[in-house]
DNA sequence: AGCACGCCGACT
DNA sequence: GTCGGCGTGCTC
């Protein structure tokens, strides 16, 4: 038997199926989807196994036999597989890459090599620095060699060379399984008695403890927690052979020892039933349809979801629901796990890897029926889908930014049709592309406009900063919103304040020179951070210590301009001196359930307020927060993206929507220095039609997408030269190869023309119909394959690009 | 990707 | 005459 398998060997000339034979004591287990350890040229590496067949094309004598297998139950269902496939010539990835986003982080196989001694050889034998070095077992990791200095690693391979040491690579996978230590009682009832009342006198806590022990099995740590005896007594009544001790694999959960209590199906109001019915017919009828549910905040969309959901797991399905990375906020978790209980799987990027890698198996070994989960979570093994749920559908984070660089709605649409089950698109403010596909009728357009218990949406009010400052208010809160602040102040009621920038200042300016303090590997300023005296480059993550004086004219003029929500933190201090604030931004965030924790604090009461970045735009949903401040609504508005109005819009409607969402009307104060444009003011009239409209008009306008499909190749290397030309010799080959109506863009610099001391230029192609596309595309790719693997020249396609930059 | 093979320059 | 530079090609 013969398993034909991709080897996880990132490159293009080893991107295609290898075949192995299969040692006769693997036959019966080997399946598709497996991951297994094969030797490839000298080394060994982990690969899937993508097919099992009978005979191969290749010379036989060639063929090599698998040497190990990594799993016993298949890693990826062939649909899966099939998938991957898609998802290669979609996103112009290599196969390997597609395959390894599809599991779980912990089950991505590291490489590293074993140095041992060879035989007869005593370490005594070895150069004096590596005398010391090796462990008992006479041997020593690579990395670890690798770890501790240069010089090291050369006297290890001259070793190597004259032959006293030896390598040998190593595969090794990340999975650990969760393994807790149990102690069982070898005796009967009667004896264990009978034990216990001998031992009184002598040992008490022994006693103790068998009179407590039941027939089952205890965790160690629990039996010591509820007993309170030692660790010590217990180990006397295992080595007197009463207990037996063992160690039992189980699944880590994060959310262990919590209650989430049991919610029922609220009644719906008529336009959720609608929505409910047009969803659960597909269901029934084993139909794939997609629909994009527009329902404003607080409609009851997640209540729709629910119990769509529910009607997929009552006829034997499963569902999947995907949810920005950012709101999987307990909130959100809770909500399912209330409805469904322990049929629920969560995987999301604040989890552990290991945290991680047991809820996906729990998917795999259907355990659970509902996945939910960010974007990579939609690569969920199940077998029988029959529902996927893509909430905040315009949100950006559902587009990977990195090979395979894809959109999890695309791949829901693509297993959704597989299936034969519905994917649902859910948003207040949709993306341009899924309305106007909507429109079209290529989606089925589901609208929810009354909110749940008919609360007022927000009353939105939008400040002209131009005007504040003539009339000489030169702080970063309008009089409007201060007022309002102190109002909520003395009703003790909520504040969540929204600032798109972290750090203290935006940038550092040198008043008498003009100099700016710039990264030296990327050309974008520098950050200033106030709580460690440092200026950041937000890219690279480049630090230096503030200049007191100008680098350039040592003058002492130098300043720091535009506010970060350091800064905000900082005046919020000055002006509202009694108002206790919560900031939350990267910065505070950056520790596991940190996240969580400031928001629980915020809750209870903790905070008057919120201070923070995107993150708190999405997911809050607190009865007491009355009023929402915008502090600067153009900071997205002059990004070079022709997604800044859509982008705008989306961000200023779903942080409106956090305010007054119950019982408390709301209000929302957006500050602007350009209040007239009509992503601002349409967000005051809550009118995401006429936003939809308008914006349609700009995207006709300059040929982008909706109306047209983009394109984007990206060109960088250390060397400028090299950058330009081949960027150059890519636009040629594109106008000479592609159709008259398309639009080639470029070579053009990028808007940060340099990262990490690599130049950066691109291509934009904008077309509508263009079969040949994804054929020219790899032909660029071949041309440069060899360069790019000899050289640093990098060239990454993204055939629907989200980030411009 | 990694590693071997192979063909030209500065050294014991 | 050899050690070692990295260009080229292969891995079932």
């Amino acid at each position: 038997m013969i398993a034909s398998v991709i080897v996880d060997v990132a490159s293009k000339q080893t991107n295609k199926a290898f075949d192995y034979l299969v040692p006769a004591p693997f036959i019966p287990t080997v399946k598709p989807g497996m991951r297994v350890i094969v030797p490839f040229g000298p080394r060994k590496v982990q690969g899937f196994v993508l097919a099992v067949k009978g005979d191969t094309d290749v010379d036989t004598s060639k063929l090599k036999a698998v040497e190990d297998l990594v799993d016993v139950k298949p890693a990826l269902t062939g649909e899966l597989l099939q998938l991957a496939e898609w998802l290669t010539n979609k996103a112009l990835c290599l196969q390997v890459i597609a395959l390894k986003s599809m599991l779980p982080a912990a089950m991505r196989a590291s490489y590293n090599k074993r140095i041992s001694l060879a035989e007869g050889v005593n370490e005594q034998d070895l150069s004096e620095e590596l005398k010391t070095f090796f462990h008992k077992n006479g041997s020593v990791m690579w990395d670890e060699v690798k770890k501790k200095s240069e010089t090291l690693l050369g006297a290890v391979q001259k070793e190597i060379k004259s032959g006293r040491l030896f390598v040998e690579p190593v595969v090794k996978s990340n999975e650990t399984k969760k393994k807790t230590n149990v102690v069982q009682r070898v005796l009967s009832t009667a004896e264990a008695n009978e034990h216990a009342e001998a031992l009184e006198k002598k040992a008490p806590k022994q006693s103790e403890v068998l009179r407590f022990m039941e027939e089952e099995p205890i965790a160690v740590a629990r039996l010591l927690e509820k007993t309170n005896v030692s660790s010590g007594t217990v180990k006397s009544l295992v080595s007197k052979g009463f207990l037996t001790q063992f160690e039992v694999e189980e699944y880590r959960d994060p959310y262990e020892g919590r209650d989430f209590g049991v919610s029922k199906a609220l009644p719906l109001m008529d336009q959720q039933k609608t929505a409910l019915e047009a969803i659960t017919s597909t269901v029934k009828e084993d139909r794939h349809e997609t629909f994009l549910v527009h329902g404003i905040t607080g409609s009851g969309k997640t209540e729709v979801y629910l119990q769509a959901i529910d009607y997929a797991l009552k006829k034997g399905r499963e569902a999947i629901v995907l949810v920005p990375e950012i709101s999987l906020t307990p909130q959100m978790v809770h909500r399912f796990k209330e409805r469904f209980g322990s049929e629920v799987a969560v995987l999301h990027s604040a989890l552990s890897k290991g945290e991680k890698y047991d809820e996906w198996r729990k998917i795999r070994d259907k355990e659970v029926t509902v996945a939910v989960g960010a974007r990579s979570a939609i690569f969920a093994p199940f077998e029988n889908l029959g529902m996927i749920i893509i909430d905040e559908e315009h949100e950006s984070s559902y587009k990977q930014e990195e090979a395979p660089r894809y959109h999890a709605r695309d791949v829901a649409i693509e297993r959704g049709k597989t299936y034969g089950c519905p994917v649902i698109l859910g948003s207040a403010t949709p993306s341009m592309e899924s309305f106007a596909r909507a429109k079209k009728g290529v989606y089925n357009l589901i609208t929810m406009d009354r909110r749940v218990n008919d609360v007022k949406l927000p009353h939105v009010d939008i400040v002209d900063m131009r005007d504040e400052l003539k009339s000489g208010n030169r702080s970063m809160f309008s009089v409007k919103l201060l007022d309002a602040m102190k109002d909520r102040l003395e009703k003790q009621e909520q504040i969540v304040l929204f600032l798109n920038r972290r750090g203290y200042s935006t940038f550092v300016l040198c008043r008498d020179c003009g100099y700016v303090a710039e990264c030296p590997h990327c050309d974008i300023s520098l950050t200033y951070h106030r709580s460690n005296q440092t200026c950041q480059c937000h890219y690279c993550g480049y630090q230096v210590t503030k200049p007191n004086r100008c680098p350039e004219c040592e003058s002492d003029h130098i300043r720091f301009f535009g506010s970060g929500t350091q800064k905000v933190e900082e005046e919020l201090k000055k002006v509202l001196p009694e108002a206790k604030v919560i900031r939350m931004d990267v910065d505070t965030t950056r520790r596991k359930g940190s996240h969580e924790k400031l928001l629980t604090a915020f809750e209870k009461g903790g905070g008057d307020i919120l201070l923070g970045t995107q993150m708190i735009a999405k997911g809050l949903d607190f009865p007491n927060i009355t009023l929402v401040g915008v502090l600067t609504a153009d900071t997205m508005l002059h990004i070079p993206d022709f997604r800044a109005s859509e982008k705008t819009f989306q961000l200023l409607t779903q942080v409106s929507g956090r305010a007054g969402r119950h019982k408390k009307p709301g209000e929302v104060v957006v500050q602007s220095y350009t209040p007239e444009h009509f992503s601002i003011q349409l967000v005051k009239e809550h009118d995401y039609l006429s936003f939809f409209n308008r914006e349609m008009y700009f995207r006709k306008q300059g040929e982008y997408p909706p109306y047209f499909f983009v394109t984007l190749i990206n060109v960088s290397a250390t060397e400028l030269t090299k950058v330009v030309s081949v960027t150059g010799k890519i636009a040629d080959y594109l106008r000479s190869s592609l159709s008259e109506t398309t639009i080639i863009h470029g070579p053009a610099t990028s808007a940060i023309p340099r990262i990490k001391d690599r130049y950066r230029y691109q291509c934009m192609i904008k077309y509508k119909n263009e079969p040949r596309i994804i054929h020219v595309l790899q032909e660029i790719l071949k041309t440069y394959q060899a360069e790019m693997s000899r050289t640093d020249l990098a060239i990454n396609i993204d055939t629907n690009p989200y980030m411009l930059m």
